[in-house]
DNA sequence: CCGGCCTTGGTATAGTATATCGTACTCTAT
DNA sequence: ATAGAGTACGATATACTATACCAAGGCCGG
């Protein structure tokens, strides 16, 4: 069923360039509200960030950045990079040293991502339930929980069908 | 003041040669029943993952092994902690590029890390209602689930107390 | 205009992981 | 015991990921 297009998959024929303007727009917005400067370079790290749902190596925006014709290193890239997560734009998706746009700006949010292996596609998800029992489980030992890192690898539904 | 130990942090008196020895006998007894070779160096490597409850570096138990005097490079420690990985007696730490000794050889199970800022142990833990939660989430996006991986960090309840 | 702070450019190097090839070892079947 | 197959290890080279450090330029409040 469903002739329209699924959630967020990249078998979606969904419209992308709205995906990467929205982030955009909020990303200025966020900036502009916490005072910080969203640079030329920020926003075009970004924008390559948000170029596919699947995360992107650092190494390959420096790519896309020299392919701009600008002269870059790998620190341009970084400290582009490490900003844009300080306030909540990107996240770091550590099983696969990787950078993604985050799907819910702004929010303070503890998100978890669903990584699919044949397609390459990380969904952002927030889920109450799974934060609740980690929250839950920290508690029990008596640890004070500060950060977390959720990424589950597996076949994504599009991925599934076909 | 607590006289007592805690559970499993570094501030623990726990007998760690212990430890290390259930771990290689877990070890032995795992690799005979797979019929897999449980060699001289996997045996060293596993000794030296162990050392400690915090996670170690690959590169750290290669200069462990060249202190013994071996000839060592780094595919040697890299292989022989994919050998075991791949029987379960050690866990990769994705957030830290580092690996520690599995808690619960030999049972097949998805384990979640409370990773400690402070003193840098790892404890591991097995909490269903995580598993539960994430199997859920996954579920309810028709995301066939392969791999988890669930590390949190903060301060351990040693740590606080100090 | 000046001075300070933030951002970026540029080089070098540290840290993590794998590809590849050759040799030696272990086990099994004869 | 020995040949052959398969596995494990030694060794070199290289790829990939990330940070330290210093210099130069831009922005902004005084």
């Amino acid at each position: 069923m469903s002739s329209s297009a699924a959630e967020h998959s990249h078998a979606d024929h969904h419209d992308h360039g709205k995906c990467i303007a929205d982030a955009l727009a909020a990303a200025r917005e966020i900036c502009a509200q916490r005072g910080e400067r969203f640079t030329e370079l920020r926003g075009r790290v970004l924008e390559l960030v948000w170029e596919s749902h699947r995360p992107i190596g650092a190494y390959a925006v420096l790519e896309r950045l020299k392919a701009d014709g600008r002269s870059a290193a790998p620190p341009t890239v970084y400290r582009a990079l490490d900003f844009l997560m300080e306030v909540g734009l990107v996240h770091r998706i550590e099983s696969l040293n990787a950078y993604i746009g985050c799907a819910h700006p702004g929010a303070a949010h503890a998100s978890q991502f669903l990584i699919c292996k044949d397609c390459g596609t990380a969904e952002e998800l927030e889920s109450p339930a799974i934060d609740a029992a980690l929250a839950a489980a920290a508690g029990d030992h008596g640890f004070k929980l500060a950060g977390r890192v959720v990424e589950l690898s597996g076949t994504c539904k599009s991925c599934t069908g076909s």
